[in-house]
DNA sequence: AAGGAAATTAACCCGTTGGATAAATACTGT
DNA sequence: ACAGTATTTATCCAACGGGTTAATTTCCTT
């Protein structure tokens, strides 16, 4: 069945044949042909499939090598929908990277910080930011194309600068609670600390590729994941605390607990 | 003068002139034109205009945004001798990527940290990395375009994978002298210490763009960058030795001494 | 039932871009 | 001085890729 609506749907095509390349899922394919027998109209769905496909395309090529042709093809779409739907390529790359942030700002929202003791806040953020960035690829991939482009597009847009402060707001009372309980030894800029967090979890992560050639090692492998969800939970405590944990110890310990899987 | 040759220049192509668009520089007309009046033969001169070109290009647009055509004009090349000299586009990122590598694994090996205390061998190679990304951006830029191709290209070169390990050993044997010393608690493994003092350098700057925007201030000026390294370096100390440093302690403190004139 | 608006499709347009060709010019050894 | 080779130039082109135009189909309202 699929083979056939895959072949009726090749055939149809002049060619060369932008389907054919890559980009299509057996979902869209599918969704596609829904449509087809007697295609029906699904304005929020379709929108909703555009940006799930633009976004796989644009984390995985960047936004030039991006095709918009793609795109259309693996969301099940004509091109032209693209631009009757969003906008040209620049705003659809934009809508994309704005609902990154917001996807990650939401979850962290629930997180809930303040009812924990600070050390035990701290490493649940950073194992939550390690996980997050581990489900999300492409959340990473995005950044580092925004960034690319010097943040030329993120700077345009008006949602994105206010969600931000009140996260920061979040870890600073946290590291002052530390601080006066005695747990921390110092108080330390949030916005510094947060930076460093993301820094250890987006960099091994983001260039586990090269990473990976370079020191002959699969870095992406469960125990090389665990090895470093550890070393990072231990070296940013230890830094706040003075008191030596984890891996600064000994060679290994017991995977720790983990919000993999508590956090939707 | 250069107004004139510029001119002269600009006037004898056809339109649509690719010069005129970008990537020329006062450096590459005087090249070309003096290699015009009576051009005159140098491959080597040329090769090396051609690799410093494009690996400006490719640090700005990354491999699919890079043109061709703009490296030739920024190199005052013919675009056929990009073709000729090195091969096609990719080639040509390749040789830019190892060149990379190869630059900051040599700055590296004049460190040597072996003749240094151990929390001051590991202070400046901190101090060296972020000095080493703060000038070379472009090598930040590299690193990112070639995780987004999954390491495709690093994969098939034969240069860059022997050139490492020499690194690697450097740190394991500055951290096994600190364990013995009883500077270090505990022996980390160099490969995860390493990650993470370029992970804590190499995101802050290649992610300065975004985080500017989100956070609300300019991460890359004077103050900023000083207040960074310090942090970065009472981080790491911190972790290793156990001994509050620097901003763990206060919030502000002199410029550390700084490697960053010292290293060519 | 019918008219109009919203959604979707097919087909095309045209500047760009990586790459190719062949001719011209400078250098080298003999 | 001359033949042969290395280097450089001018010109071209086929494929690509973002974007557009116009026609077609479904849905909503009355």
């Amino acid at each position: 069945m699929l083979a056939f609506i895959t072949r009726t749907f090749v055939l149809k095509r002049r060619a060369p044949c932008y389907v054919c390349q890559s980009g299509i899922t057996e979902q869209s394919i599918l969704a596609k042909a829904k449509r087809i027998l007697k295609w029906q109209r699904d304005p929020e769905g379709m929108r909703l499939r555009i940006l799930e496909a633009a976004k796989q395309e644009f984390a995985s090529y960047g936004l030039a090598g991006a095709r918009v042709d793609r795109i259309a093809a693996a969301a099940g779409a004509n091109k032209r929908m693209l631009y009757y739907h969003v906008g040209n390529k620049e705003d659809l790359y934009l809508e994309v990277l704005e609902g990154a942030y917001e996807k990650i700002r939401a979850e962290e929202r629930t997180l809930d910080l303040e009812h924990l003791d600070p050390p035990d806040a701290i490493a649940r953020l950073v194992d939550f930011t390690w996980n997050y960035f581990l489900r999300n690829p492409e959340f990473l991939a995005l950044l580092n194309t925004e960034n690319l482009a010097k943040a030329k597009h993120l700077k345009r847009s008006t949602k994105v600068k206010s969600m931000h402060s009140p996260f920061v707001e979040m870890i600073r009372t946290v590291v002052t609670r530390g601080v006066e309980s005695g747990d921390f030894r110092a108080a330390v800029d949030p916005v510094q600390l947060y930076i460093s967090i993301a820094a250890l979890a987006f960099f091994y992560l983001s260039n586990s590729a090269t990473l990976s050639v370079i020191f002959g090692r699969d870095l992406l492998k469960k125990d090389a994941r665990d090895e470093r969800l550890e070393h990072m939970i231990a070296l940013v405590l230890a830094a706040l605390t003075g008191k030596s944990t984890a891996v600064f110890v000994r060679a290994k310990m017991p995977a720790l607990m983990s919000v993999e899987h508590q956090v939707v």
